[in-house]
DNA sequence: GCGAGCATGCGCATCGGGGTCCCGGCAGAG
DNA sequence: CTCTGCCGGGACCCCGATGCGCATGCTCGC
């Protein structure tokens, strides 16, 4: 894993589809070298996999609801259950573990054409020990935010 | 945009690595007509592009910082200085404008060899119009969290 | 109501480009 | 000196890309 290596990570994150070649004379290698290292670093496990990016409108315009969860306690086997049926509710797109008032940060991605009611009733009944739920709203998405 | 579109485009947001030929028997097409929906969907916009998916370590091991911002006030010109700013600011990976306390929430990724310190000096410098800055740091990302 | 014409989307065939693999060369370490 | 790791170059083959003919369904005019 050297300057080359991160250099092609860095190009492919932006763009997937970059040929060898391409690839090789940005980075100053024959494409077939350039090659030999995208193999190497998928099968190190760098590179997981690849991934088309949707535009908004082909996801169904969802807008992101960030719900902050409080459990009833924090005992292991408590946070080990919520975070495995967490693991089994797509809605969820992201999931973190906090320190400071709240135990858990969800991120949440609404269609819209769901109501956020029914979000909000299939997590609390899909999800035991929850104690408290806090959801905050977004009004728009500057930047980022998949 | 049909059925066959839209499982296409799950498909592909999963692995866009998917030939033409493994696209073709998982929605009911041949290889050909397969591949020409996919250029359909590229050329209309709704597929933005591919990305490689990186591995943690891949990326320098980086921890998630939530920040709340709250704006000295709400004209048009504050707001608008400030998200260009933003946009100007690589650190930032998402960036969502929220209803309720804080106006503006940002997810932010520390690499595990920087100290949160200078990042927290360098977006209160970088940022016009900050009245309060509140930081809510991860323990652990469970799920997603790109 | 009915038939002709056109548009849309399919499968099949073909062609070119890039992925893939092997080989030979070279530099650095032991 | 030899061995190892990495590079460049080339051959082969599969996949992406595109043109062609055909079926189906819709529209418009009679």
């Amino acid at each position: 894993m050297d300057r080359i290596d991160r250099k092609i990570l860095d190009l492919l994150a932006g763009d997937s589809r970059l040929t060898g070649e391409q690839l090789g004379e940005r980075v100053g290698l024959s494409p077939s070298a350039a090659h030999r290292r995208v193999k190497a670093l998928e099968e190190s496990g760098a590179i997981l996999g690849y991934r088309a990016r949707l535009s908004n409108a082909a996801r169904g315009n969802p807008s992101t609801v960030f719900v902050h969860v409080t459990l009833t306690d924090q005992r292991q086997a408590t946070m080990l259950a919520f975070e495995k049926a967490l693991a089994q509710t797509p809605l969820v797109a992201e999931t973190y573990l906090m320190s400071g008032e709240s135990d858990y940060l969800l991120k949440v991605l609404v269609r819209s054409d769901d109501s956020y009611e029914r979000i909000h009733r299939e997590i609390l009944s899909a999800l035991p020990g929850v104690q408290r739920l806090v959801s905050q709203f977004t009004i728009r998405t500057l930047n980022g935010g998949e």
